[in-house]
DNA sequence: GTATACATACATACTTGAATGTATGTATGA
DNA sequence: TCATACATACATTCAAGTATGTATGTATAC
């Protein structure tokens, strides 16, 4: 119809992106057509070609919405617990899972990037962008790893990068199996447990052999 | 040309499936068009709908190509070790990553139905299927895990049931991980030492107190 | 303060290409 | 000769991209 303020455009692009959601959990990435996502949103394709050049970056602009706020809320944890590395790894993966489990939009998107996209093409880039930010998480979480195994805090049976790759691919594998299906069961609980399981495991390494009666954590 | 005998039409099925393999990962499933995949196998498409019925049937029939002989393994490992609830889950898991990390038809597969594929529409029914096979999986390894705690070979501090979803997750997590950057790391090496990290983890919980804290976070 | 010009924020219309599905042709083996 | 195992040809659909229309906000001149 007409020129709109800055806000109700800007209201706009949010329109789209949220009907973008709403119809790639649907359709898939490249099942959906900016038609039904203009369709969805009450307007039509100008809008999309306006905000948005194509698909692609629809979809990048979709993504960057939830993992802003997710990266800087672990950004946030990282410059926290300088003394306690076992304690603040812990303490930012709850809180990744927290994140995931309690924000319905960070689910759908999640669930999205997870199942209903094809890392190919276009969308290449995205792969990449995975995969260094993957290297990165377990980048940080191996050296506060290796600065827990420097301080006793853990053995010596686990390789740091071994250990920290498992820890993400613990993680990451937890929440691609809940977006799958949510109601099967409770991440942050599950999680929590699990973590710990394996956090254990590594702290059992003090004892260089299992079931040997030691208590692996020093007093508090 | 000309019709073939039926092992020559059986050898041209496996030709698609193959061109298929290859056109899949490299464009996704819904980025691969049927006249790609026939000329990379040196066909036309008449030939793909003579043996499937679309490409949504192409697709299952290469999945089960690698999923049956990956099932009937972990069944005959299903048989053996009676007595020995830990090996044998520690067997069955560790195999599974063998079979990936060193069959390349696999392992393109698992690429392609881990990235290169959206759960949608006709795939739709793979969604159902991934589900129930996770369900089975877990419920497999969670009874196991009892028998385990029975015996006293585990502690009592991580339920079952979690710590059977924990250690699919972290598999399937590792796979996941692997098969969108092979080069990354060693997925058996790594994988088999956090798994038996994760397995200790369990194991320490014999103590059923560890040092200082009870549990320091739960709740829905 | 009002008139004008321009940029913005969309809607509409058109073109193009590509993939699907199907119908038909054809050569061969049993 | 007849069903099989494909190849070829055709019709339909549909989404992407683009060009253009249009109405309104906003700045500037006076």
């Amino acid at each position: 119809m007409a020129r709109r303020t800055k806000e109700e455009a800007s209201a706009t692009r949010s329109l789209i992106l949220d009907a973008a959601e709403r119809v790639f959990e649907k359709h898939g990435v490249s099942g959906a057509s900016l038609q039904q996502i203009a369709q969805a949103a009450g307007l039509t394709r100008g809008a999309i070609y306006w905000h948005f050049e194509d698909k692609a970056a629809l979809f990048h602009a979709m993504m960057e919405r939830v993992q802003l706020p997710l990266e800087e809320s672990l950004q946030s944890l990282r410059n926290a617990d300088p003394g306690e590395p076992l304690k603040h790894i812990r303490a930012v993966l709850v809180s990744a899972l927290r994140q995931v489990a309690g924000d319905a939009q960070t689910q759908r998107v999640f669930g999205i990037a997870a199942h209903k996209v094809e890392y190919t093409g276009e969308l290449g880039t995205l792969r990449e962008r995975h995969i260094s930010g993957r290297d990165a998480c377990v980048a940080d979480v191996e050296r506060d790893l290796r600065q827990a195994r420097r301080r006793g805090q853990i053995g010596k049976r686990t390789p740091p990068r071994a250990a920290a790759l498992g820890l993400h691919a613990l993680i990451d594998g937890l929440i691609h199996n809940w977006v799958l299906a949510p109601r099967g069961f409770d991440l942050v609980k599950v999680g929590t447990q699990a973590l710990d399981a394996y956090l254990a495991g590594l702290g059992a390494g003090l004892d260089d052999r299992i079931g040997t009666h030691r208590r692996p954590e020093s007093a508090a």
